[in-house]
DNA sequence: GATGAATGAGTGTTCATTCAT
DNA sequence: GATGAATGAACACTCATTCAT
């Protein structure tokens, strides 16, 4: 079973979404197809396991960095955040283009809004509770920041992170997250 | 030929890339696959076709918008290249998923450097010769810019603007682009 | 496509039900299994429209028979419908297990029905217009002689017939539809 | 043991042949698929025990009539045996379309087989000491007997039994095989 | 004796691609 | 150039049967 797991794992890692196949699953994890779907359904339920366990770390990853920093600065909240993410996404950088496309099969989705809704709330959660936070709606700046982290993050991560720059992406993001995140509070002493 | 490339689009709109296939392309061209197989040497050349356009497209809205703002001040360089962004990408929006998938494949890669180099270059250059601009390095705000909006956006897409606030979507990207923008403007006078 | 569908008969008789597949038809046929699909849908379309052939060529010899004796003495009538039954059954004897099977598939149900109403619509029909008949229920009695045929004559088949004494089934089953004919007939005239 | 043959005349009965698989027996049955085979080599002797007890109970039934109507008129005999065999018939009516495809496959006949000669002896016993009973050939008006009772009650029983006129069907058939016999008999004294 | 995880051959079906007409 | 019938490799999934525990 977590023969099963990993194989997938590294035939979505080394062959594609588009050759991945129960045969060769079975095959790399040593065992026949009759025993791969016995623990999964089918070739669906695979890939879901996958995708869910990734976006679950991040929404934990998330979370956690939220918690520790529930009653600091919002600087500092938007420094960890973006680091906790990256730390995630990188640990399995060569899987996610594949985790990207199964995220866009339609089934997915509802997985997919699990994740950014429990990073959003915990986000918005740590905006109001923040020591100098001062937000009109704290909800639609952590819906930004999320959707701007789930969204922007894998850009970088085929483009600039795998030119091992990934620090320097991290300083930018932290920065754009945190500017923007002083603007909004900006806007609430003085509403446009 | 035209036909054959509307076809196409037709398809990856109603059935979504997983039905798509030569055959149903054909047939709703009009046209026999063989025909098909005249003007594209397969199916991924098809694909490949419409998201060259797609993305052609992004990097034009762009590059137009930079130079209609390249001695304006980096404020109004922001909203209108966000603006000019999401103008075209909700044009087709039905078609943004279909389009993700084909860009996820493997060998898109060269095809979505070359949008958002063209798009990262020309937003550099209007950022040097912007009116209040004084970049440390405006290439890498520019990268930075670049990936969070063709990051960002589709991230949106699926979960922000179907809901039919895209307006409010615009407003928040364009603070977060401009508060970016005047963080890194800071950073030059007071480096760290 | 002619091909296919006496490949189709030729593996039901020489393999039986459980043995047909799609590839033993495909090339049995000398074709591709692509090919076989470009004709037939499914397997069971495959399967159908061999029971359908069948039992359309069983009706309608029904009917014609029904029909030359429209106006015959009933006895008459009686041996027309069971010689018109067996001559169709017997020239593809070695069929009908395979077809008996696939009848009994859920939804060949209606093609059975199908089958069996008309040839009891003309069996009724030739009674009422029968010379010397006079029935309280012609359908009643057509009803049952169909089921008597369609049922008891595989059954024979299998046992009796395929010893080669068909001639004397013929004989008994004539026998008892014109026994059963002419005791209806005296019902009417003496009601219970 | 008992289990598991209950098991499979509820597989049987409730999802069909098609369905029926050896896993889904030993789940009904509380046991395990190991225990399964201990008690049967294989799925087609499950299927085959279940066939046999249904035609062991079909042959008593009709032997059982003919003892008690051993020396009774040929008219009450007639009724007696088609009573018997109806009453086993429906009393299993869900089970029979799956008994009848198991039935059809090769070599299930023999047991087929075995069900009909016991009944068309015994039928051909009761037949030749009848009180009335002068017949040239009893076998063979028994065998006749029997390939009707056998094959033409299944048919009723798709059609017109489940309609819930099973009545009229024992109705007809007993008058069917009342006149057959009758017929029979005159033929012996005035041979053709 | 009982278990049930493991096996893997077998099957229906799809679809990109070719090529004779 | 156009056609579309033909191809056949590829794949998801099932299930009868075995055997180590």
């Amino acid at each position: 079973m977590e023969a099963i797991f990993e194989a997938t794992l590294q035939v979505l890692s080394s062959d594609g979404l588009i050759r991945f196949n129960t045969t060769r699953v079975a095959r790399r994890a040593g065992v026949s197809v009759g025993t791969l779907y016995q623990y999964f359904p089918n070739k669906q339920a695979l890939l879901f396991a996958v995708l869910e366990r990734h976006l679950v770390m991040l929404a934990e990853a998330i979370e956690k960095a939220c918690d520790e920093n529930r009653h600091a600065a919002v600087e500092m909240l938007a420094e960890a955040v973006v680091k906790a993410y990256l730390r995630v996404q990188m640990a399995q950088a060569e899987l996610s283009p594949a985790l990207y496309r199964i995220s866009l099969e339609l089934d997915a989705r509802e997985l997919t809004e699990l994740a950014t809704r429990r990073s959003a709330k915990a986000i918005a959660t740590s905006l109001s509770t923040a020591g100098d936070g001062d937000f009109s709606d704290p909800r639609l700046v952590a819906e930004t920041l999320t959707a701007a982290l789930y969204g922007t993050v894998p850009a970088f991560c085929h483009r600039v992170l795998s030119e091992a720059n990934g620090v320097e992406a991290q300083k930018q993001l932290t920065m754009m997250f945190q500017s923007y995140i002083r603007a909004q509070k900006a806007h609430v002493s003085q509403p446009e």
